[in-house]
RNA sequence: GGGGAGAUAGCGAAGUGGCUAAACGCGGCAGACUGUAAAUCUGCUCCCUCUGGGUUCGGCGGUUCGAAUCCGUCUCUCCCCA
């Protein structure tokens, strides 16, 4: 859509206006404030100003939508970004509208892998969805949340209502979306049906009628789409608000699953607290305002303290590494986590909750092993061949012994603990 | 519908009959140093019963003493023309 196009509607468009106290005035400000915190983008914000005057003036809340895939979700910090944000809309009164995108899950993949994505059965798809609102729970009222799945209106379309959807937009439009034009000018495959991704997800905010798409930056094209669609069928269009993304451990590529690059929110005390210390400096803030419910006044001194040295990295680290740790398993396990660290990687001392590793006595000869067996059997490793490499490496130790032979073979004790690497350990239990 | 190009290890990319388990880069892992950050240096990075053996270069089938490299066929992809 061009700009004047674009300047055209706003123009015309019919706004009503609100006599707003002054006390409303302030509120409307006040939200505004709240929103604004950490987005990447809101389009176009003059609109958002007007929805909450309206809030403010009749009280209606506004519908804040996002969309999820139904496959099942590991939550990680990356996706509490939005969630945050989610979560201070409630806040601020209005409704948080969360869609199941299982017809569009239904398809196929959108990224362009060629393995044909699984069928999900109904009962998976609410599986799912129960899971995303258990994991949704360390960050949302989501007593509150309303949910919904968009096989209920994309479903029963006809081909002609498919046709109509699609005769919306052009190819050059949607050529524009990054990933296609990556895509298309380096010569990789697009299939027709991943156009009518966005076209679904646009659709979708037709049918919840929403007034605010909330996504990540790279998702700011199929919120637009929802804007575009909702125009074409007369509705007031709505707003979208983007996030940074959160880039993930390398401090690179922005954090996800398949990149392995990702906190989990479902992960153990300790990993989280592990991983978070490796995040590298430079985005400690960022990590701080974006998942973190750290008032932004203490985010000021942290970064003045950081700037003039009179804060040390490592320390502000931990407590970023100590709060996450509390917002997904509470006080008493970020004490512990903490503690854990200290231990583990400051004192480099054994670590006090040791994984068991269940042998059967009686698959070793004349209670002997080998150490390559002794690693690869206790799933240290992956390979025998790995472990060999590892104690060539001098990585590897038993009871707190390094070991340097691969042909050492060893008797095999009750309690005896293996470790390889800085951060993998296990403790023989015989059965 | 017609013509052309291509598919190599997690990714990118060399290799066009034996010296190739396959250069190089990235990524990953380990060690040193450290703050499990960054930077830097070193080693490793298909599997195994490991001074040796096994299975790999889109799938299948051939040619050959010997194939990632040659031939046939299939699958997939890209580009150009219509």
């Amino acid at each position: 859509m061009s700009q004047t196009e674009t300047g055209k509607i706003d123009a015309t468009e019919q706004r009503v206006r609100y006599d707003l106290s002054r006390e409303q005035q302030q509120e409307v400000e006040r939200q505004l404030a709240v929103i604004r915190r950490g987005v990447a983008e809101i389009v176009p914000e003059e609109e958002l100003r007007h929805k909450l005057e309206r809030f403010v003036a009749t009280g209606k809340p506004l519908k804040v939508k996002l969309g999820l895939d139904p496959s099942a979700p590991d939550i990680h910090v990356g996706h509490t970004v939005v969630l945050q944000k989610l979560r201070q809309f409630q806040e601020l009164g209005h409704t948080v509208q969360l869609l199941i995108g299982d017809f569009t899950g239904r398809i196929g993949d959108p990224t362009g892998k060629s393995e044909t994505r699984k069928q999900l059965t109904e009962e998976q798809v609410k599986e799912n969805a129960k899971s995303y609102m258990e994991q949704f729970g360390k960050v949302l009222d989501t007593s509150k949340v309303e949910l919904y799945y968009n096989s209920k209106w994309l479903a029963p379309m006809t081909f002609a209502d498919v046709v109509q959807l699609a005769a919306m937009t052009t190819v050059a439009r949607m050529l524009e979306r990054d990933d296609f034009e990556k895509r298309y000018n380096s010569g990789l495959p697009i299939s027709i049906h991943e156009f009518f991704y966005p076209l679904m997800q646009g659709y979708d905010s037709v049918a919840l009628g929403c007034d605010i798409e909330l996504g990540g930056t790279d998702q700011k094209f199929n919120l637009l789409m929802g804007r575009h669609l909702q125009k074409e069928y007369g509705q007031e269009p709505q707003v979208i608000i983007t996030m940074p993304l959160l880039e993930g451990l390398d401090g690179v590529q922005k954090m996800s699953k398949s990149l392995g690059n990702y906190i989990g929110v479902n992960e153990p005390p300790n990993e989280i607290y592990g991983k978070t210390m490796s995040v590298p400096d430079e985005l400690m803030l960022k990590y701080y305002e974006l998942t973190t419910d750290v008032p932004l006044e203490e985010l000021e001194r942290l970064k003045d303290g950081l700037a003039d040295g009179s804060i040390h990295p490592r320390d502000a680290k931990m407590k970023l590494a100590k709060t996450l740790v509390r917002l997904y398993h509470g006080e008493q396990a970020a004490e512990e986590a903490e503690q854990h660290f200290k231990t583990v990687f400051q004192q480099r001392a054994l670590p006090t909750d040791i994984p068991e590793v269940a042998l059967r006595a009686s698959d070793y000869e004349q209670g002997e092993v080998g150490i390559v067996a002794l690693l690869f059997d206790a799933k240290l490793v992956e390979s025998k061949g790995e472990a060999r490499r590892m104690i060539q490496q001098g990585a590897v130790k038993v009871n707190e012994e390094k070991i340097t032979d691969i042909n050492l073979v060893l008797p095999l004790e009750e309690g005896m603990i293996v470790q390889v690497g800085k951060r993998k350990f296990a403790k023989v239990k015989l059965l």
